[in-house]
RNA sequence: GGGCCGUUAGCUCAGCUGGUAGAGCACUGCCCUUUUAAGGCAGGUGUCCCGAGUUCGAAUCUCGGACGGCUCACCA
């Protein structure tokens, strides 16, 4: 098996390893060290627009890029090459270039990275184009590229050669640039607030946060067992107890489920907070946040999104949970019993666990009943206390907590709430949770020290957590996480 | 983990109701001094994912397995 694998690798590599060789014998190492360029395809694309055909160009260029195709004329030779903005097309001449390296010129295969040297000039079709009189072979490249025809669509390859995937596909390069600009789009829009980024621990020696399991690992020395965290949100709490009164951090969490179009192991995840504000506070940062992303990275506040146009401009709408339950599937979540709304659920084949609460019956029927019905951006507040651990209770009814998570296209892309500071409402919450657990694969256990935090006293806050990676599928048209995530956890690869 | 679909040349794929394979791109050689999915002529691509079964005969049918994609569940 494994000989058969390396015979056929070595067909494919036959003819480039003999081009490779040909350089060799010819004195040419392939492996340059440098390339002084005159600028970048780009540049030269934009000065030498207005050039007049049958014109060459004053000035003598230096551009190197990669060989993405080559047309061989017998005495010239046309070809295009591709640097990280844009390709230009390259003219050989045999007259133009010594003979020997016009022989050395053919033996270049696609995929090859080249410098070229010489003046600008446009074609009769008027594509601007280089005139090259020398040239240099930069990196030699001795696999194929993908096919030029259909390009790179296998799913696999792309996400786990995603080097093959960024030179074949443009829009994918574009997609992880305007990832990092939303990032840093939030960064600026939070730094401008006065917000302070920080950093808190990815090991976490008791998994907390958040509600999912959590990846563990070991630490040898000290004999001992850590999490990676599922959430930094008590770490973050700590630091509005010492003081702090407006951080954010965004980083990696880890979660221990399942894999899908909208889940992947790791994902990025912003969270602030806000000393002496609550969760209405919070939700308009949210909404800031999201329409200043949408005016500046994308110049619009009207995106499309799988075929659905979804118009951020604010101010987005509000609706408590139950609200939207009666609005959406004509369901009264107060007059309705609870055997009720479990029947309701079971029609839908829901799973509903022995003793389930009342608060986690109305976040199931909103689940299974509205969730895809929230297309246009929207606040989804006031939800139960019992799926809300960390939650203030509502000043209104204690039944609800002062939270709120936005929806767009029938996803949450958010969660932010009055962050609850009783440590003794705290504890008694968490040991609730741990109770209703009921899977309980890992050890639950009440963060005592984050209690202790609480004890200290926090002030009131408000807090948000962002899902980064789900949020720039919005703005980039993605339709899977893996789209926005350059290396995104797959399986080891089989022995095919 | 459940369900659905897929796996044929390096790549993208075709191969009807079973008679042991085909196209384009890529590759090799030759021709061609403004082409651009360049073109023309010639060349060979291959344990048809693996294993077992049915059959005179399997890429094709049956069963089992591997790998992958989508989807549902857990979750954000």
């Amino acid at each position: 098996m494994e000989e058969m694998n390396e015979k056929s690798e070595s067909e494919i590599l036959k003819s480039r390893e003999e081009n490779l060789e040909f350089l060799f014998q010819r004195g040419v190492l392939p492996y340059k060290y440098e390339f002084l360029r005159t600028g970048t395809i780009k540049d030269v694309l934009e000065k030498n627009r207005e050039l007049k055909e049958g014109v060459e160009s004053e000035n003598t260029e230096r551009l190197a890029g990669r060989l993405i195709s080559i047309r061989l004329h017998g005495k010239t030779i046309f070809g295009h090459i591709k640097d990280s903005e844009k390709k230009i097309q390259i003219y050989v001449r045999k007259d133009d270039i010594k003979e020997e390296q016009f022989e050395i010129f053919k033996k270049l295969d696609i995929g090859d990275i080249v410098g070229v040297e010489g003046k600008i000039f446009k074609t009769r079709t008027g594509e601007i184009t280089v005139k090259v009189d020398k040239f240099e072979i930069l990196t030699k490249s001795l696999l194929p590229l993908p096919e030029k025809w259909h390009g790179l669509k296998d799913k696999e390859i792309r996400y786990r050669k995603r080097y093959l995937d960024l030179i074949a596909n443009d829009d994918v390069k574009k997609s992880f640039e305007i990832r990092t600009k939303i990032i840093r789009e939030i960064r600026s829009f939070l730094d401008s607030k006065g917000f302070l980024e920080v950093e808190t621990p990815m090991m976490h020696v008791i998994p907390g946060g958040a509600k999912a399991k959590p990846f563990l690992t070991h630490h040898n020395a000290l004999d001992m067992d850590l999490y990676l965290r599922i959430a930094p949100e008590l770490y973050l709490k700590r630091l509005l107890v010492g003081g702090f009164e407006k951080v954010y951090e965004i980083n990696r969490n880890f979660r221990n489920e399942g894999i899908s179009i909208k889940h992947n192991p790791e994902f990025t995840m912003l969270e602030l907070y806000v000393a002496y504000a609550d969760y209405k506070v919070v939700m308009q940062i949210a909404e800031d946040l999201i329409v200043n992303i949408a005016d500046k990275v994308l110049g619009t506040r009207v995106i499309e999104y799988q075929g659905e146009k979804i118009d951020l401009s604010p101010p987005w709408k509000k609706k408590k949970m139950t609200d939207a339950i009666k609005e959406y599937a004509g369901i009264d979540t107060e007059k309705e019993s609870e055997k009720e709304l479990i029947d309701r659920l079971k029609q839908k084949e829901v799973e509903i666990r022995d003793g389930i609460t009342k608060g986690e019956l109305i976040a199931l029927i909103f689940e299974e009943f509205v969730e895809e019905k929230l297309i246009q951006p929207v606040f989804i507040t006031d939800f139960p206390v019992e799926v809300s651990p960390l939650a203030k209770k509502s000043r209104e009814n204690s039944k609800f907590t002062e939270r709120f998570e936005p929806y767009i296209f029938g996803r949450e892309i958010g969660n932010g709430f009055s962050e609850l500071n009783d440590p003794k409402e705290q504890e008694k919450r968490f040991r609730e949770q741990i109770e209703m657990d009921t899977e309980g694969e890992v050890a639950r256990v009440v963060d005592k020290d984050f209690i202790d935090a609480l004890k200290v006293g926090m002030p009131p806050a408000g807090g948000l957590g962002i899902g980064i990676d789900r949020l720039v599928m919005f703005f980039v048209n993605a339709p899977s996480i893996r789209d926005v995530i350059l290396f995104p956890l797959l399986k080891p690869e089989g022995d095919k």
